[in-house]
RNA sequence: GGGCCGGUAGCUCAGCGGCAGAGCAGCGGACUUUUAAUCCGUUGGUCAAGGGUUCAAAUCCCUUCCGGCCCA
């Protein structure tokens, strides 16, 4: 007999007792997992139009409906049983009562919270006001054999909502709200960047060389080609081919994967928007993501209807613009550092020792930059703000400012003290590209792997064909995500979270 | 990788050297408008795992596993 790993005694017996529930009702004949159940409405539809037959206070009889659900609260008394159902718009109560169901009534006696359960009947109202379908008959739908979380406390255990997120989902609301949120959030996107006249692309998850930022790859393997594959750590080489291509102004959505650590903010596998916009700089691409981001909050979907958006202590305003600050100014206000003055690696080092930042192993230049950065900015940037004109020797995709040779047009976007969105000025100067890569090459083969990033030749070939001037933009999309649904944790907006295997 | 906190019944938790507990869920019973239904009765434990200290360990110590938070 199938079983369930590692169940305790207890587990296997309320298991049984249920299996033994199912076989009853199966030697009455009842399927207790039929093929098919059409429902008239759904649970909020059904509530809905009952309170707009109570509007119109019209005599006739009340509307009749067939709704469903999985049972989560189940209270028999004696000749009368009420049942919540849970369908995925809502709440509804169904009355159950022996003197409509006959001996239908007894076999009432083998549903359990957690079954899903169909119901045919009139609408009414209880004496305390509810709306309630009153059985005239009923269908079982599916036979749960495990046992749900606890009604009122819901399902609390971190690990257990994580592991089991439909649990989570059927026991939480507030868990079910972040996910409808997100979902809401994306699509937002889509119809912000559709209605700019963006197309929608996809390109590959599996590459040669995992290209386009500063991350450790996950290696795979291709069997029919004899190849070893990478899984992308960003979408922006493919899409600026797409430049190159002829297209305007494209799009991508999708699962980018970086083989490090696991913490609050990060997981292995985490969703980026990157957009590309031919003829457009910096500057156009910092309006759109102040305006995109803005159009998605007020949207009536997200849930928030507002750009003022409450997270954690504070409320944070996405009202544009939001405040725009040379990444030197932040540094000099923030720890007093002026990068200017600390332009190579010993002399930033040693400045930062002074600062009490510990570091380990050899890093870049640019690698120490973005330590200093994210020890003394980021966590002060809690409202909606741009950082702007990075060093070139951290961005080696993004082109010079005409004026000051050693910085890019490049920003960031922070916010709730984290970075959501990574824009630049994007680097169509074939030569200089490949110099830029040459850079890094030399900088991963004088400090190691992780140093910088790797070169990608094929791209440096379409660019060699022409790209046009652009702007582009790549933003964190769970992150937004955390912002807008108010969680201070990566993994709860993530249905499935990566965790360790459990023993 | 380091620090702190946690893991006790299916779920939510208390207990922190001296008989392993409560609520919910389950099981049996009463109850035809309840909604954390109520009332009566009742089953249920690898106290994360392993080792140690002790007359006695869920409780103290050590190691390991998993999770959370903070730092790297």
């Amino acid at each position: 007999m199938p079983q369930v790993p590692d169940a305790s005694a207890l587990q296997v017996e309320l298991r049984q007792q249920r299996l033994a529930k199912l076989q009853r009702l199966r030697a009455l004949g009842i399927d207790p997992y039929p093929a098919h159940f059409h429902r008239s409405h759904t649970n909020a539809e059904a509530a809905a139009l009952f309170r707009a037959y109570e509007a119109k206070a019209a005599g006739d009889g009340a509307p009749e409906v067939q709704v469903a659900g999985r049972v989560t609260a189940l209270r028999r008394m004696g000749k009368a049983t009420f049942v919540d159902l849970l369908d995925g718009s809502g709440q509804l109560q169904a009355l159950l009562r022996q003197d409509r169901l006959a001996e239908r009534y007894e076999v009432l006696k083998e549903l359990d919270l957690g079954d899903f359960l169909g119901v045919a009947g009139p609408l009414f109202r209880t004496r305390t006001s509810e709306i309630t379908v009153e059985a005239a008959g009923y269908t079982f739908l599916s036979k749960a054999l495990q046992p749900p979380p606890e009604k009122w406390h819901g399902l609390a255990d971190v690990e257990k909502r994580y592991r089991q997120r439909y649990l989570d989902l059927v026991a939480n609301p507030e868990a079910r709200h972040t996910f409808r949120v997100r979902s809401q959030v994306v699509s937002s996107i889509r119809r912000f960047l559709d209605g700019r006249g963006f197309l929608e692309v996809e390109t590959p998850i599996l590459q040669e060389v995992a290209a386009g930022a500063l991350a450790n790859p996950f290696g795979t393997h291709l069997e029919a080609l004899h190849k070893d594959l990478y899984l992308r750590i960003a979408t922006e080489l493919p899409l600026k081919r797409l430049l190159v291509g002829g297209f305007d102004k494209v799009y991508e959505l999708g699962r980018v994967f970086r083989n490090e650590g696991v913490d609050t903010r990060h997981n292995p596998e985490f969703t980026t928007l990157e957009t590309y916009e031919a003829y457009a700089d910096y500057h156009d691409v910092m309006n759109m993501l102040e305006e995109m981001v803005s159009t998605v909050c007020q949207s009536r979907e997200s849930g928030l209807g507002t750009t003022k958006v409450p997270y954690q202590a504070h409320i944070l305003d996405f009202t544009p613009p939001w405040p725009r600050v040379p990444l030197r100014e932040a540094l000099i206000k923030a720890c007093d550092t002026d990068f200017e003055r600390f332009r190579d690696v010993e002399a930033l080092r040693s400045r930062m020792v002074g600062l009490g930042v510990s570091m380990e192993g050899r890093l870049s230049w640019g690698q120490l930059l973005d330590k200093l950065v994210s020890a003394f900015v980021e966590p002060t940037l809690v409202q909606p703000t741009f950082l702007l004109d990075y060093p070139v020797e951290v961005s080696p995709l993004a082109k010079h400012k005409p004026d000051e040779p050693g910085l890019v047009e490049r920003f960031e976007a922070f916010a709730g003290g984290m970075e959501i969105a990574n824009a630049f000025s994007e680097l169509n100067d074939p030569l200089d590209q490949r110099q830029r890569f040459e850079q890094q090459e030399a900088l991963r083969a004088a400090l190691g792997e992780e140093a910088a990033e790797r070169t990608d030749y094929d791209f440096l070939l379409a660019m060699e064909h022409g790209m046009p001037p652009a702007g582009g933009l790549g933003v964190g999309v769970d992150r937004l995500v955390m912002l807008l649904t108010n969680n201070p944790s990566i993994r709860e907006v993530i249905l499935f979270p990566q965790l360790k295997a459990k023993m």
